[in-house]
DNA sequence: TATGAATGAGTTTTCATTCAT
DNA sequence: GATGAATGAAAACTCATTCAT
């Protein structure tokens, strides 16, 4: 799956082939088919791995943190660090929101994604700390600035990531409290 | 053109044959091929006319309006209209970004936008209007919101976009005045 | 008719187009069709008048001359002299012979070469100036001499023709003669 | 390659689908691309087989044979032998000389086919066997005889080649030898 | 379990030919 | 007489998937 998921990433999923993933680790083609009912299982099973490996790192960072704002500063940061490990994973599902069949699947997640800070906004909302606005937009434009930042700045191996950590938090956070 | 958007953008580029569009547009198989040279030519020159268009669009709102901050939120208001009017070239934008031989393309496209919107941050900055960050960020940041909200939420043929452009506003100003 | 024979001598019969040979003198590919029935019909065309020149030709040059050996020579002669002239038309011929529905037509026109050579063959041996073997086989022998030789050495606008056409007169007199 | 050989010298190359190959030897279209890059590769593939075998039997026919003038006489028969075995290649061999992709990998088995017989030519002339002139010339007049009466005579199965094989020694050897 | 040759439907692309203008 | 857009059959080639070994 490693494999596959940095090809997929790398040429594009429908431009690599089944023959390049198991040639690439030096398999059968039998191998494969062991494995995965199909090339579109394999995507199925990488969007949904990463999509739970995104979410359980989330909810360790935010831990039991009191403070709604303050889990969303966590998720956030929390979300850039996975993304600069996961470039090519980013990359995969912005592909696979483009074609239905794996839209489908993906729209799951991120409404989950969508549900939790829609949550924490509440929260915040209840608690005063943010004015009262439609915590389902606000969802949404938090992520857009998280994805969108990650795509573009977060590159495979660069380490600078924190400023535009602080960054994200800062606009997120004063987007999030404009009146 | 048209019906190749809608098509690519509901079936997915590679999904949708060259058969299935002259088909839908009752024409001989080359036809299509006096027009364009390759389907791959066919979605450059969709990509390209879409950049193009978008940014004109956004440069005749804009005008000569002299506050930077009223610029950038014309812009918004713009770029969420236009998406409004072809959702399908949002859809086709994000998948042309996951295949090297598009991304291209677009880059020089992506570079534009940025670089329009970092000029109108930097006035702003100079003017006092807002702290003075990375304005790069901050523009990506604002891009990543408009993006995401007209994927999510500026459907078919919905009118409510004037709420979701609200709130786009407000919270990428807000985001661009915290500290 | 002279553009289309240099095209299909440089590139192939079925590598040119006749969209190819109507672009380059600039008409439309009406013009074409009003002239021709057909791509096939246009070679057919080509292959007849070079067969019908190059007879003519050899005729032309051989005259009354009444010794046959030396109405050999002068056919050989005038032969390669022709291919010197029409490099473009030996190939041709030659691509024609190795697809069956141009091979037909061309081998009417070969067993007319064909025959003349014998006819001169005949009469030398009637005269004792050449030994009694079967004229048919000479005669193919004579004309195999002449088209590799100017298939392999009448180059382009090359001029040394006569060095190569006293060796051919000399090689295919002295294989006549042999015992 | 064998039934590919066949369909290709009786219908010609281009006329001749790789749809139509392998339905004539009962396999599916994708083993045809397991085994050969392209059709073009195929018939490349094809036409070096043949220039490495009749080179191969001329060498073992010509074995350690002492005087050049038999060398020639062995090889012009062997040549002949060879082409009534593999009519269809002769064939094959003159299309592809009339087309540029081809003709290029033909040209080198030609020249080695060339220098071959320049050398015993070469040595004939310092003995004293035949007079000195051009080698090459000479060479390549040898050859045009044979590939000539190859393609006229060597019918599929006809067994006359004998005759024709004493015919074209006799016409070469009297060619090389005339003053 | 593993291999990789084989399958064949499906894809992109070409191009001889036609015909409305 | 000419044009060139349009046709669509046919071609080369790809590749997810299967299955005998």
């Amino acid at each position: 799956m490693a494999f596959a998921i940095a090809r997929f990433a790398e040429h594009g999923y429908h431009t690599t082939s089944v023959a390049e993933i198991v040639e690439g680790i030096g398999v059968g083609k039998g191998v494969f088919y062991w494995y995965f009912d199909s090339k579109e299982a394999l995507l199925g099973q990488i969007l949904k791995d990463a999509q739970t490996d995104l979410r359980r790192r989330q909810q360790a960072a935010i831990g039991d943190e009191a403070d709604p704002l303050a889990r969303i500063e966590l998720g956030i940061r929390e979300s850039l660090a996975w993304s600069a490990e996961h470039r090519d994973l980013i990359t995969l599902v912005q592909f696979a929101e483009t074609e239905p069949r794996f839209a489908e699947a993906l729209a799951r997640g991120e409404e989950i994604a969508v549900a939790d800070t829609v949550r924490h906004l509440k929260d915040a909302i209840v608690e005063g700390r943010i004015p009262d606005r439609d915590p389902e937009v606000l969802a949404v434009a938090v992520l857009g600035v998280i994805g969108k930042l990650a795509r573009t700045f977060v590159h495979e191996r660069a380490e600078p990531t924190a400023d535009v950590a602080d960054s994200a938090v800062a606009f997120c956070l004063g987007g999030l409290s404009a009146t």
